[in-house]
DNA sequence: TCCGAGTGTTGAAGCGTTTCGACAACATTA
DNA sequence: TAATGTTGTCGAAACGCTTCAACACTCGGA
């Protein structure tokens, strides 16, 4: 292994200059700097990360914890961790997967070994086990998801509640006046799960407020299951004529089984859908965007930030944002308005 | 944070007493054992890994290289994460994330910083652009995968060649004489992908020795490429009876999409999966496993070895296995024989 | 001419481990 | 009894980096 010793020999210079060329913490004149960038060139030389780790006391590395819960949409899921990763990149941190198995213990343990500074927290519940474990640790950590309490802590989320309401205002606008509501595997409400029951809570109040009738039920993710949820729907709301979906892996199979019941999407039932972009232009759907990448970026950065000792909000909603296209372009509106 | 030293002066002894205590590589009595492991425990002890890396020059994490490429099915690549993170654990390593943008660059960084101490390095292609960068790196590395040429390596792969086979010979045991396959979606094809072409080329080699009728097609992954796959097999070969499916993201599909050109499963046509046996079960397919967690499991236990100087082959290929379902449980066999 | 400020560089101490050689204390053998 | 192992413990020297205090310069200004 190629050491500092080694590139301050072969510039001429001692261990410390080379180290402050490194790290910028001192003015160093241009020649001096050149050669020694020359050598560490030259020489391939890489600065031993527990060697710096152990004199800074600085890992350069977050953890990401993932629970993997059923449930979860990977996929999605996937977005948030390489946004995350590429953000940690370009403040030059590495990131230390810990994964549920290892639960509370392994937090402790990275923790205390000083393997990372500090934690980005995935797919955060309502009462999550790790929040009051986070709290007491001296670590700065941030949470992706809303946790009941979120004093003394730094969470990011969609702000799902606006999202659910963004769906009825956007329906209500174009006429609708019974709306269905497609959500998450029944597991998911079960757990306790944040953004699954706070869209829900935007959704029905939102239908309130626009005095809009509205019916909600889970949905599994396989296509019998959707089938059977449209059908319950249907028969509960007969005159329901849009349809808000919160389920990624339902998506696929919404239009079909609509079509199966004898619905075509959108000129008989529109379709909105929460989910990411891509997914949603793919398909060709009017949908709330769950901007994944900005929120994996979003929390990387907050994270960055109390590592440099700044302060940050307990919690950052992020806006929701709709986008028409096709599944919502039946013209309900000009019935009604005729 | 509390140390080494801490704990030794707790103890009343000298630090390298308790770091024996620790490691076990002397004879300790059982007094002063227990005595360190009390103060170790009262004091909340963790030995510092940067210390500890660079002591011993191993840093005990390996990194996980996920190059998340469009195409991939992420459930199925969560699991290898999964089981390749719980065997890291069982030997005290940690895993390092590294993604694709990070590319070759990110190799030899976190290698030449002495993060990692060995590379996992999954979803190989044939002709990989990172497989010259690991032969020529010092660090042990474990592909799951099999790049074109696997010497000097060390590779973990299901048989994909046999596994292509064993879903003709299951269908032709049954009668079956005209077959079709469905594959993966053909950007897989294009980027040189292993598997992808192995399956086919067992798949046809089998085919051609048990003297049937095979014809081939890829298919994306959404309902209606599926459809078109389907509804083209069948017009080019009207007489086909069974349909082996090598795409996870498909499958969901296969079934409506027979079903919309008039065709039962199992009664007209058989299907075989090559898929995780959970997603076989969940839709009742037979399928040959595509044995994630123990190809995960594997990977890193031959990681492991080679870390600690053991040699391991180039190439460990796991056996396929069929499991039987209601998907191929027609009654074509006694119509044959009848 | 001398002083103070600023600039660029250095030597050495320290970060928390592991591990090697040394050394008591005791047990075993000749 | 002396020589020889064995066992359990210790002190000190690494490991490769950062950073602080100190030092040698140069440059203006008084």
């Amino acid at each position: 292994m190629v050491t500092i010793a080694d590139v301050a020999r072969h510039a001429g210079v001692a261990p410390s200059t080379v180290s402050y060329v490194l790290t910028g913490k001192r003015s160093i004149s241009p020649q001096t700097r050149t050669k020694v960038r020359e050598s560490i060139r030259l020489l391939g030389y890489h600065p031993h990360a527990g060697a710096r780790a152990l004199a800074t006391s600085r890992a350069n590395v977050v953890a990401l914890v993932l629970p993997l819960r059923p449930g979860v949409h990977l996929p999605v899921l996937m977005r948030f961790v390489t946004a995350a990763v590429t953000t940690a990149r370009r403040h030059d941190m590495d990131v230390l997967l810990v994964t549920a198995d290892q639960g509370a213990q392994g937090l402790r343990r990275v923790a205390g070994s000083a393997q990372v500074d500090g934690f980005l927290v995935m797919d955060v519940e309502l009462d999550d086990d790790r929040v009051p474990l986070l709290r007491q640790m001296g670590q700065p950590s941030v949470l992706i998801g809303r946790p009941a309490a979120v004093k003394g802590l730094t969470c990011v989320d969609l702000d799902f509640e606006a999202a659910g309401a963004r769906c009825v205002d956007h329906l209500a606008d174009l006429g609708h006046r019974y709306i269905g509501f497609l959500g998450a595997p029944s597991v998911v409400y079960q757990r306790n799960t944040g953004y699954a029951q706070r869209t829900m809570a935007g959704f029905g109040a939102a239908a309130m407020r626009r005095g809009i009738a509205s019916t909600a039920l889970p949905a599994e993710d396989d296509y019998e299951s959707v089938l059977a949820s449209v059908r319950s729907l249907l028969r509960t709301q007969p005159a329901m004529t849009a349809l808000v979906v919160h389920n990624e892996a339902a998506l696929g199979w919404v239009a079909g089984s609509l079509r199966a019941l004898g619905r075509r999407v959108p000129d008989d039932v529109a379709v909105v859908a929460i989910c990411p972009d891509e997914l949603a232009e793919q398909m060709q759907l009017t949908s709330v965007q769950l901007p994944a990448e900005e929120l994996g970026r979003q929390a990387m950065e907050l994270l960055v930030a109390r590592l440099n000792g700044h302060p940050t909000a307990p919690l950052t909603l992020l806006p929701p944002k709709l986008s028409g296209r096709a599944s919502t372009a039946s013209r309900l509106r000009h019935r009604g308005t005729a």
